[in-house]
DNA sequence: GCATATCAATACGTTTGCGTCTCGGATCGT
DNA sequence: ACGATCCGAGACGCAAACGTATTGATATGC
């Protein structure tokens, strides 16, 4: 899965086999360096370094340093994050919290603004980026939005989506542009209560007459 | 204001003059090449070519690689931008769309993700960058805001930062990371008429009873 | 007219980092 | 035991790019 199969047909694991525990180290290395740095500054030399391994070692699981920091990035997944709050408003809030904790303390969230300016010329890395973190995520957000429509908290004919949408987007906009001064742990529940106000299944009288 | 003042005292203006011209010159074909290719692909050769000027002449204006984009950024400066929307809600939406478009046509909105992962490594470039392009723009919203309180459409104890970013959060957001795919022109006027909603001037009952 | 500073173009030394290769040693199957 | 492959360490060639220096031409003040 990782690095190449390297066994042609007919001669099969002949000699020593590669040690399992240099892959976890060699991309752990790599989220490691590319946090602190970004795309560029990451060198297969201070990763090999990090890792404790050699550079050949290195090649000889990935082609490139492009398609190293691809599969690291891919490799993050999805942290388990049980959120086991009591009511729809509560863990709305426990996810965005996360968003805004993890945002300068986890891997996860040191590499995110680097990805951003790497992934507009590199759009392969975005998108296992976006399919292996961002959208695990987002199923997060959806399962509990969903969760308020049936309790006839949200409006029935709400587009998920969109409503994701209007919750992370000002804590991410805040951690990510305007983090300047950081936004404390208060934020989270200010935004999820003045969005659940706004998407409440109450008659949309000012679209009717949309000025 | 943009080189370095190079009399220092005795011999003034001696010899040939700079042109002018070619400040100009080479700021904005900094700017392009930031624009597609990000800061660490951005070489002074390409600057010089793009510019149709000599390394030299480069040189002469500004220290080094760093300090040329972090002035070019803050030649961006503010467009004019004038919006005349009649009423609050209009002007929101204009603004909202503006970022929406420039985000993808403009120079400021290509070179903008390219700037959160150099400005984790620059502060000033941010800083400046902060200061030259997102703080003007966000008066703007500020200030249309402000007349929504006075017209009675907004709550009068309204932090307008935090309003601000309830608006360009899910916007920025859209544009940026989950730009797959782009949102189209009608999101604009759904962000403000749902956000309006949430902080019109009504009894804040859901707050007395937290949980 | 002459010294001085600018101009475009370009050669130059230096640094950096990628990807390859070599080396001695370690670890597997047979 | 033996060959094959992996291991860490690091030398190597190569290319890119920074910042400087040079060259011949051009423009300005005195």
């Amino acid at each position: 899965m990782t690095g190449t199969a390297q066994c042609p047909g007919g001669s099969r694991q002949l000699g020593r086999p590669r040690d399992p525990k240099l892959d976890a180290a060699i991309l752990d290395a790599t989220l490691r360096v590319l946090a602190d740095g970004g795309y560029t500054a990451l060198t297969m030399e201070a990763v090999a370094a990090l890792a404790g391994v050699g550079k050949a070692t290195i090649y000889r699981r990935f082609p490139g340093k492009e398609q190293l920091v691809v599969e690291a990035v891919a490799s993050l997944g999805e942290p388990p994050e049980p959120v086991r709050g009591a009511g729809v408003r509560d863990e709305l809030v426990a996810l965005l919290e996360a968003i805004r904790r993890k945002s300068d303390s986890s891997l996860a969230g040191k590499i995110f603004p680097r990805l951003l300016s790497a992934g507009a010329d590199n759009p392969e890395l975005m998108r296992r980026y976006r399919e292996q973190v961002l959208d695990p995520r987002r199923a997060r957000f959806v399962a509990v939005l969903q969760r308020g429509v049936d309790e006839r908290l949200l409006r029935a004919d709400l587009d998920l989506g969109y409503a994701v949408d209007l919750l992370v987007g000002p804590m991410a906009y805040r951690n990510l542009i305007r983090n300047d001064p950081r936004p404390g742990p208060e934020l989270a529940a200010r935004i999820v209560d003045d969005i659940l106000l706004a998407l409440a299944p109450r008659p949309a009288h000012h679209l009717l007459e949309q000025s």
